[in-house]
DNA sequence: GGGACGTCTGAACGGTCGTTCGCCAAGGGA
DNA sequence: TCCCTTGGCGAACGACCGTTCAGACGTCCC
């Protein structure tokens, strides 16, 4: 429900009263439970969603080019796309995991693991490929993560950047942070 | 004070009571309002004087050396030495800010404002210079900025690193993003 | 026309919240 | 000994929470 990711992206889970929602639908809040279970559900939604389709658009980034550094470049292009796509998803996705009740809550948290770890193996490849250099390709990887989180802070279409400068930008920061030469 | 950190660190300012950061201290509720006004002064205590003493790290790191490719090296340890020190406070910082009340809200937002000015100062200066790179020094401050935070997530004392050797690689992937010679 | 269905609603439920109040025990200065 | 301060406490406050329920309305098929 979009109402509820606006409102939630905003004021958080807790923050948030299905009067709230309600009243942005200009409805009462016991005529929500005619389209939905509870509160928690709408979260568990939201996020499972948002999480499976991050991930679903960076196996298909990866898998489209056999390069190692092509492929850092077009995972992190698709991550920072992502984020600027979906500010308010990414911002619920890493604030209310702590609210999210089990076993949802360790499904994410799965989830977040492969991401992390697919994004450790392209590092890996590159380094034993001797194209990356990095005293740890774990550290490369958290930091390149953190990085497209930020934009979903501050990103918004009529900025003074396009997605696709930013994309571009961040794929470049990418590569230099594993020293490699641009694809 | 120290339990409530812990808790609005855990659970969230919204998601913790008065109730429970009472038990934590082996009181009941009303017994806290005889050491504080409110539980928002609380939050604005913990706040301000997270993001107050960020600022006083970062600019006494900047100051110790003129040479501005150390100056980054310097004010990113400095960045991560904070971050793995103070995880709770800077996941409070990071999370809270729209339970702030005003005007504190207004005084962090500044304070947030001045540290990521004084950042860009610094690669814009080491771009004037001839010694940095990047396509876009406000990008590269913001993906620097954000690097740290994540830390606070995941870094505990006793892990792999060491609070020095993950100060040195973080300063070490800070001059890549700009492609800047070690110092 | 009539009943079944889907949807919205006011009222109300039990619970929890931040906070206030009046009371009580302990301790220290006179 | 008396008194005053300090700090903790049970009870209680009004507000708001997520959710339930019985009813009211409209729309469709028969």
């Amino acid at each position: 429900m979009d109402a509820a990711l606006t409102l939630f992206a905003e004021r958080g889970y807790l923050g948030t009263s299905m009067r709230d929602i309600a009243s942005q639908l200009g409805m009462r809040a016991p005529s929500l439970y005619n389209h939905l279970e509870s509160k928690q559900e709408l979260l568990q939604d939201i996020m499972l969603r948002t999480m499976e389709n991050l991930v679903a658009d960076h196996q298909m980034a990866v898998a489209t080019t056999n390069d190692v550094a092509e492929q850092l470049r077009r995972a992190m292009e698709a991550h920072v796309r992502y984020h600027a796509r979906h500010p308010r998803e990414v911002r619920i996705g890493n604030a209310e995991i702590w609210n999210l009740e089990q076993p949802a809550q360790d499904r994410v948290r799965k989830l977040r693991r492969d991401y992390a770890r697919s994004w450790q193996d392209v590092i890996n490849r590159g380094v034993d490929e001797g194209r990356f250099q990095t005293p740890s390709p774990q550290l490369a990887s958290y930091a390149m993560l953190e990085m497209g989180i930020g934009i979903s802070l501050w990103y918004h279409e009529g900025g003074r950047l396009s997605e696709s400068q930013l994309a571009y930008y961040y794929g470049d920061m990418a590569l230099r942070l594993v020293s490699a030469e641009s694809g």
